[in-house]
DNA sequence: GCTTTGCAAATTGTAGACAATACAGCCGGT
DNA sequence: ACCGGCTGTATTGTCTACAATTTGCAAAGC
């Protein structure tokens, strides 16, 4: 059984293009980890050696990284990690804020029965885990939640669009902490954002959406440089 | 002069990094230009003799283009232009409509005078040459207008991604003609879109710019199998 | 003492060679 | 006549080697 299921996983693998594509997949998981600062550079042959491989995967890899907006490339010079300053989060999250409404207001003229009944579940959980003050739950449904919503519309092109926003956030944290602080403010938001698809009130729906997403970016903003938490 | 602004632009071709980079566009010139059919196989060594290089740059200015959604890549099987299906056209353009509704949006908050002048002097001269039934002379007019307001919200991330969008539906041209029809309603639709600006209306705003994509989005669609115009 | 200039080491950019995989056509069997 | 396997060719995937550029350091000059 295990092994059925990791032969499986191998066939995917290779089914996605070997090298490079794993590539890619271990630089960015790795830079995304934090483990490399921002602005850090990364050396070719050393990240070649690391992974076993030759350097052509690693450009390569490098360049679909950039054209996803996570390293900086100079020529003659190298590759770094993409140095998001406070102004470039701005941006980041007020297309996020646009996209993440647009998804809300699309499901909004589409939601099925089934798709409400998982939101609202992922809800009531939330309810849980804030009234329990525990973050360590209410931090990845409230990741399902967004996520949902965005697969949800089934638009693969908006899925994309929103997941990379929300990575090239994640190099945004420089030593913040995570600070509860609106945590409570969030699910109410998220409860006005399901009102709106409930109700199938697309322009609703964007807007709670959107203010969803600006109300996280205060949030974020207004911790000294940075926090962790897009709640 | 004309030697030192050869010499000038031969340097910034070699700032923005010397081959990858210059095959990468030129590359996607080309696959925008529609020299090459929705599907079609893009070889490698081809590709590589005619540019004059070795097959890594054109190798990495495929994954690039491939992170950008203009082609598909196949494991060992080689790279194809990225087909974008009717169902993949309206995907995309909904993701457009939004992001191009949050650029209205986020302009509105923030216009100054010097670009509603500007905008305002783009209306004008497509009031004339819709007048004149002029298309030669509106679309380039049409696309500056968009670009004007995209860029003027000075949020270098959602030009990307706008500009990325559009160019993925340059790919959706199946052999579709331009069709005039409509396109006294898509200026009705930038004066909506104008009013809400100068009115520093952000949720009007986005509305009048959201509804003028999707209305171009139907107009496209409503035509066999696809047109050109986005207008 | 500080700047500048030249050299050496390291790193990136590119090219070419080799291995692995997929594809087309052919052959033999049913 | 059709299907399955086989073989040759073309193409992709990866590695290694070489050229070009940058960088760090040291020594000479102001």
């Amino acid at each position: 059984m295990a092994q059925e299921s990791a032969a499986l996983e191998a066939l995917d693998l290779l089914r996605t293009s070997s090298l490079s594509r794993v590539v890619q997949g271990e630089i960015e998981r790795v830079i995304l980890s934090g483990t490399y600062a921002p602005g850090e550079k990364l050396n070719e042959k050393t990240l070649a050696d690391s992974l076993g491989v030759s350097r052509g995967p690693v450009r390569e890899a490098f360049q679909a990284l950039h054209a996803r907006g996570l390293v900086e490339m100079i020529p003659n010079r190298g590759v770094f990690v993409q140095r998001v300053t406070r102004h470039d989060a701005v941006a980041i999250y007020d297309v996020r804020a646009g996209v993440f409404g647009t998804a809300c207001r699309l499901l909004a003229e589409r939601i099925t029965a089934a798709q409400s009944a998982e939101l609202n579940a992922l809800l009531a959980q939330m309810d849980g885990a804030g009234a329990r003050r525990d973050l360590d739950a209410y931090f990845p449904l409230n990741i399902a939640f967004h996520t949902a919503i965005v697969t949800g519309t089934g638009n693969a092109v908006l899925a994309d669009n929103y997941f990379g926003l929300v990575s090239r956030l994640q190099l945004f944290r420089a030593r913040g902490l995570v600070h509860g602080g609106g945590f409570a403010n969030s699910n109410i938001e998220h409860r006005l954002i399901m009102a709106a698809l409930d109700a199938r009130d697309p322009r609703a729906a964007f807007e709670a959406g959107y203010d969803h997403v600006q109300a996280g970016k205060k949030r974020i903003l207004s911790s000294d440089d940075g926090g962790i938490a897009p709640l």
